[in-house]
Formats: structure tokens, sequence, C-alpha cells
DNA sequence: CTGAAAGCGCTTACAG
DNA sequence: CTGAAAGCGCTTACAG
């Protein structure tokens, strides 16, 4: 049947416990010899240590969860840019020898009910607004073994990972002004007190006061979700509703390349009538016609430092609060151009 | 600190075994008021079942565990269409009350090892080829208790959940061959004896019996992959090597993309000069110039079925040995016309 | 309808 | 360098 370390133990003719630091590399207390001979027999019998008895044992479980927003206990929204995260942190966990768990969370409750239900060793967010995080940094999370992604929630609950997002529109609005124009509108999210896009706001915002003028403040146009649809439902009208701009600085790649689709479905052509520029660097950008300018995030860098401040604070039980901010940088492709 | 099944029986008043009883909802054996009031105490209480200890004494997990390739332990390597199924598949699980471990597998021994390390009660594999599906399914792997979506091994030891690659790529053959092509590529990864890629092949062959014609058999075009950049590499050379060629079919729509790409850069225009027809009907389809057609997936229900298949095997103890295949059908877009 | 006891497979102090 | 014992928090026969 299973092999357990009692069956290797007693093959072996040594202690549950010598075969145990065997396994678990804690050499410094058994001889070399011994260490060969378990090795081998627990080869041998083919014996894979039980996690469930590890963790129970343990109070630890060497699983880390990544818990994902899923609206309404239904359906796991998962943008591109965070799939493409989540392969990478599952990579650097499997690198580290940990396991993960991954787990829609509906409501914050559930987020210290997987901790807790799991021995989870750690939990890292990701896809959550800035409201919802404020709501999971409550007494119950034990911050040490949370991290966000993307998070920029005050207070000492969670640290987190995110791109400059500031830098980042500060480019984009650079990048446009620089070829000339000067109505330009932003759009994403409504941006909240503060969060992802209130720092994209204030970088673009920045940008402007940078080449001494003041952005249009008319300008901003939010929509509900960085989705495709509402990116092509604001290209159809932005001519109509703005005649005077000349170019669209959006909050995800993905809005972007909708805008396109609705100012060429309104007869606007881009970049000649309208520039864009989108943010993220999806590879998608470059499926497109024409070829999404862009701002670019480091996707295995977020998904590696993520990992490896969690797994720090919870290795040396030290935390880390110190949030760690990732450079972005301007992708210069074909959605942009002078005004004409 | 944590409260465990003891210290609500102790409040309780009642057994450990009995607080366990009403824990997992087996109420036959406890009377309602019973039920009331453990309920009410646990909820007090904040009582979270643990996970490890129950896996451990229960031998069962509620784990299903979620297996994708790994090439050289290195980088997770999925798919937009498998990403979607993947999410897909946590909804499922999550909402028949299982969790879900995500892991890269290098190795096929791996997969022994994970189901057995974690108790894990069943496992899906997701984006293997056939070749690696083979390997996996050895002695080793119990076969009740794993899955391999778009599998296609023969054999007791794999059930499996796929569409009718079959009638899709007849169906875009069809499709093409009404158009009135005739010079038709068929491309994607080397068809092996059996899977996915041959089942297509054989369906796209079927088509032109169908038509009482026979395809020309050195329109083959293997590719390492199905990635973008192998599809543009094909689509630029693509009319130097077959200039008889009006239409190309590609196993995956990403790889289609690509060869519309290429197709424009070395100056030929889709659909006018080479139509082309992709598979699975990513939303990335509507996102770029032309507008593939492409022949859809029913994801949700792959991941839906995959999930029940392997669920009622695993509590039902009966093994599905019946493979399940999907509907599909043709979405026409603008990226298929007339030969002229 | 309810309970006492054994046991799942490990790790953790404590001793030597 | 090695071991015996207790315990992690649950479930599973077995009894009544």
């Amino acid at each position: 049947m299973r092999v357990t370390l009692r069956d290797v133990a007693e093959q072996a003719g040594v202690s549950m416990m010598t075969v145990s630091n065997v396994v678990n590399g804690n050499h410094a207390r058994v001889s070399q010899e011994t260490i060969g001979r378990v090795r081998r027999i627990a080869a041998e019998l083919g014996y894979i240590p039980n996690a469930s008895a590890r963790s129970l044992a343990a109070r630890s479980s060497r699983m880390i969860g990544l818990l994902i927003p899923a609206a309404d206990s239904d359906s796991l929204t998962i943008s591109p840019h965070n799939m493409a995260i989540l392969g990478q942190i599952e990579r650097a966990l499997r690198k580290r020898d940990y396991h993960l768990l991954l787990r829609g969370i509906a409501d914050p409750e559930e987020v210290t009910a997987a901790l807790k239900s799991w021995d989870l060793d750690g939990a890292i967010l990701l896809g959550f607004h800035e409201a919802e995080l404020a709501r999971i940094s409550g007494p119950a999370v034990d911050a040490a073994r949370v991290l966000a992604i993307d998070g920029y929630t005050q207070g000492p609950l969670i640290s987190g990972v995110r791109s400059d997002d500031f830098a980042g529109a500060r480019l984009a609005a650079d990048h446009l002004l620089e070829l000339g124009h000067r109505a330009i509108v932003f759009t994403g999210p409504p941006p909240a007190p503060s969060g992802v896009v209130r720092q994209r706001l204030d970088g673009f915002r920045q940008a402007f006061a940078d080449h001494g003028s003041t952005w249009d403040e008319t300008l901003l146009e939010p929509v509900d979700t960085n989705t495709h649809e509402h990116g092509r439902r604001l290209g159809l009208r932005l001519r109509a509703d703005h005649p005077e701009v000349t170019a669209v600085f959006a909050t995800a790649d993905i809005l972007a390349i909708g805008i396109m689709e609705g100012l060429a479905e309104s007869g606007a052509a881009v970049p000649t009538d309208v520039s864009v520029v989108g943010f993220d660097d999806l590879d998608l950008c470059r499926y497109v016609t024409p070829k999404l300018t862009t701002i670019a995030q480091d996707i295995t860098a977020k998904a590696d430092t993520a990992v490896e401040l969690l797994l720090r604070s919870i290795e040396s039980e030290e935390h880390a609060d110190q949030p760690v901010t990732l450079d972005v940088h301007l992708v210069r492709r074909d959605s942009t151009a002078p005004p004409r």
C-alpha cells in the first residue's frame, strides 16, 4: 500500500525521527552513512512524504494560496495580464518547492478561511480592487503572510508589489505631449482615493505639469471595467463627444484595443486622426492593426518579486513592509503619431 | 488560538464525533436540536475545519490537482485556450466545494507524486501532448482519479474530455471548399498516430472526400508549436512555397493570426488573396483585422464536463471510461472569401 | 441518537 | 549522532 516514514525507518533500522531528518535535509544531525542508507531505502520503497500529515504536525504546509476575485462566487475573472503573472508565480513557487492553491474569492472572509483551513504558509492576492483589498486587510488577516499584487492600501497589514504606475502614465502622457497632442482623453476604471488608477491619473497630470500646461479634467472618461467592449463603445462616441481630442491614454491594453476598434467603426483612423496608448504590453499589442504603443510592465519581475518577498517574510518571520515598485517603459509602436 | 473540533464539542457539551457529523452534514445521525446548537456554537467560536487533519484521517482531501506541462521544470506553458479552461475549472470545483492545486509538471513521475503527496482526490491533465499522456498513463496512475482534457490516449487508464476535433476540421475544410478553394494548406503541430492534430487532419481529409476530391498531401505544413511567431514565418513564405494555394486552415487561432500577419507582411491580402481559418474561437479572433473565421469550442462545457466526470468517478467509485466529445461549430467572420 | 478509543503519517521538544 | 513519546486535528469503525 502506501509507504510511510515508519516503513522506511524499519527497513533502515533507524528511528522515524532520523528518517524525517534525512528527508527534510536536516543533515547536521545525522551521520553521512545513515543519510546514504536512508535515502537509498526511501528511493527503493518509493517513499513519498504525506503533505497532510506534515502540515498537521508542523503547522505549516509549504503551500501558498493564490487568491483571485470571483464575482458572486460564480466566475473567476482573470485579465490576460494577471494570467501571465499567475503562470510565473506557479513557476517561482515550484522552484522553491512550494505548492500553489488556486482559489476564487467572493467574500473577504474567505481569505482567512482559506489560510486557516489549509494551514497556508501565505497568500498572494491578485486582481483585487483597492476597495476590496482594504476590506480584506482587516484584523483577521495575518499581514506577514499576505501580499497584494498591485495594491496601494495603506497601513501595515499587507505588503505589496506593483509596477510604477505613476511613472508609466507619465511616460505615456509625455510621449503624446512630445508628439504635439494637447487634448488627450484619460480612460480607465473610476479612480479611487488611492490605488492603481489614481496613481496613473496623477502621473498623467504630472506630465502636463512638466510641460508647463494643465490637463483638461473634462477629458476623464471612466469605464466600468477594462474590457474590449467598453473600449469599443468609448471609441464609437469619442469624436462626437470630444471633437477636439487627438489622443487617448487607456489604463489597459485590452481597453485601448477596443477603443481602436470603436474609432475605426466610427470612421476615424488610428493614428492619423487619433493616437492611442495602452498599458501592460500584452502579446496582443503586436497582433492588432495598428500595433499598439503601450507601457510595458515586467511581468516576470512582478511575479518573482512577489514570491520572493512573501517567502522571505514567511521564512524569516520578518515582515518586509516596504512595498516594492517595479520599473516600466514605453514601447513605441504604430498607434501613435503627431496630430495632423 | 486556533479553534478545534474539541473546543466546539466542549462548549456544546457533546462528543467530537457529533460535532464532526454536524459539520459534515451527516444529519441522519444527529437530532435537530443538537444540530442547531452545535452549528451556533461553531459559528460563534469561528470554527474552521482543518483540511490537513481531515485529509489525513479521511485519506481524502477534497482537493483536485490541475496539472499542466512545465518544460524543463522552468516555465508554465498555458495557451490562451487552456487559460480560459483553467478559470472555468476552478469555478466548477469551487461550486462543488473542492479545492484546486495548480502544478506544473516537468516529468510524468510528478503526477503520481502529486497525487500521493497531497492525498489528491483526483487530477485533471491540461495541455499535454498525446505522447506525454501516454507516458503518464503508466501503471502508477490510478485511472479513476485522473482525467485528460483533449486526450485520445487508448486504453483504460485515462478517461477524457475533448471537442469534436474531427468534425471541427471537417467543418473548416467544408467551408473553404464551398467557397471554391481547392489548394488548401493544413498547418499545426506534427500529427502523431493519434491525438488532437491527427483527428483534425483526418476530418480535414474527410471533407475533401465528401466533395468527391482528394487533398494534396504536399500541402501539410507542420510547425513546432502553435505560436504567433511560427504562424508569421509560415505566412511570410507561404506564397513563395505554394503559389497555387488560396486558403489555409490552422489548428489554433494564435497560429492563424500569425499567418495573417506574415501574409500581410509578404504583401498578400486576407481574404482576397488567401483565406485563413483558425480553431478555438478565442476573444482575440474579434480583435484582429480581418476578424478571424474559426471553429468554436465550448470552453465552459469542456471545463464543466471534465469536472463533472472526474467527481462522479471519484464520488461513486465507478469509472466512466467513455470519453466525452463536445460539439463545435463554424464561426464565419472576415478572413474567408471565395478565391479570386 | 450519541460516545470512547484508536489511528491517519508526520514533527517537535526533550533526553541521552 | 540517535531515539521514545506525545501530539497535530480530524474521521472511522465499533458499541450501546
